[in-house]
DNA sequence: ATTTGTATTACCCATTTGGCTAATTTTTAA
DNA sequence: TTAAAAATTAGCCAAATGGGTAATACAAAT
């Protein structure tokens, strides 16, 4: 069985000797080395690549979640592994943005990060269960379970809406009110208000709330 | 080791058939039984829990997407995987919404969707690289990736509303009327306005519309 | 040349909304 | 125990909203 090969990236010197001794133990694992900054790492990568990329996020100078970016861009047959204490949904975001396959906390038991490496490896993602939701919860929802309207496609808005619709539905969003959608776009209060019974009839919603929240939705603005 | 117990739904009799004769010769496996409609799945695990559910998504009556949401709803720890040549974005982010771990399309082959089974009853998610950006793509973009201004925060609004307000701009966000909110969540007309009042204020916007956008915006809904 | 679709404006009317103040009860925290 | 915060209800009022119909103008398509 071909052996994972591995970098770790740790600034606290002693963390990084205790998961460089533990890891070490594992058969199915290489490690290949390890960096107390993100820069050496990616140095270390242009010479020779690694399956896999322990990472922690609270680095000096570039981050972990830059690191990440930076390594998935050049090297995106590379997982990087998130390996921290941080729990904050934004920082769980935007590693995943960044590329991440996976998020653990470093209260993981060594045999467990050893099957999220070897998950990972695979082609998995793996995400702490104290920190799951983060991800789960940015999948949009649905407006049924029904094959044909799952979700309304923005094009199909932008193909049931006129050009001034648009237009004015993009206002709309935005919080105007029909009298500042009128001045906005220079026409009388009553257009303004026409269209926008005009978006909420052809939208099949019951007020202009809807409207937005349908447009927000579907990614429209 | 455990074996990994494991239901299969799939309307087309010779693929279920198919699929049970190359399962059932893997020893970490065992095959608990094959349904032809996802009700007598459902029935089948009110009376003994698999750990995995290969779920086929066109089915007679319920669909996968259904089914899985019931079935998550009532065995959470049951994991799902999507087994179905649909590669529509829809249809993907329906099934992930409704809790499903993995998405696997039809051509994978048995050893790897074995692997596939493995990595998910572990506690990771997988997805087809087929359909792996769709996903992703769901991870909404972070403003840069320093630490402090990654996201609007919606823990900020989580923090700045009650309970009781933050109920209600969810079904503000909805599209609910004040009189729709108040008959849900059984109150008077005049105290849902009164929360849609105080959320209002304290989310600093203008009227209701602004509010739900700024909640979707944020995706604290 | 005529139809069609869109944009524009207008009016009427019932309902909803948002701002304001104020009182009572419940819950929570100090 | 007392004080503060939150939830509940109420009434008043001006403004905004949404539904309906209808007329005019203009451009594109048939």
């Amino acid at each position: 069985m071909e052996k994972i090969s591995l970098y770790l990236v740790e600034d606290y010197f002693l963390s990084r000797a205790s998961y460089k001794y533990s890891l070490e133990k594992f058969e199915q694992i290489e490690f290949l080395g390890d960096f107390e900054n993100a820069q050496s790492c990616i140095d270390a990568m242009d010479k020779k690549q690694a399956d896999i990329i322990l990472m922690d996020l609270g680095l000096e100078n570039m981050n972990g979640i830059e690191a990440t970016k930076i390594i998935k861009q050049k090297y995106p047959n590379t997982k990087v592994i998130i390996l921290t204490s941080h729990e904050s949904e934004n920082e769980v975001l935007a590693c995943l943005y960044a590329g991440a396959s996976a998020y653990a906390l470093k209260d993981i038991p060594i045999e467990k990060l050893v099957e999220v490496i070897k998950a990972v490896n695979f082609g998995a993602n793996w995400y702490d269960p104290h920190i799951a939701h983060i991800p789960f919860n940015s999948i949009p929802k649905p407006q049924s379970y029904e094959f044909n309207n799952l979700y309304p496609s923005s094009d199909e808005i932008k193909n049931l809406l006129t050009e001034r619709e648009l237009e004015v539905l993009k206002l709309l969003v935005e919080g105007k009110s029909n009298i500042e959608i009128a001045q906005e776009i220079s026409i009388s209060a009553h257009t303004a208000k026409a269209h926008v019974c005009s978006i909420i009839s052809k939208l099949n919603v019951a007020d202009r709330t809807q409207a937005a929240v349908k447009a927000v939705r579907t990614k429209l603005f």
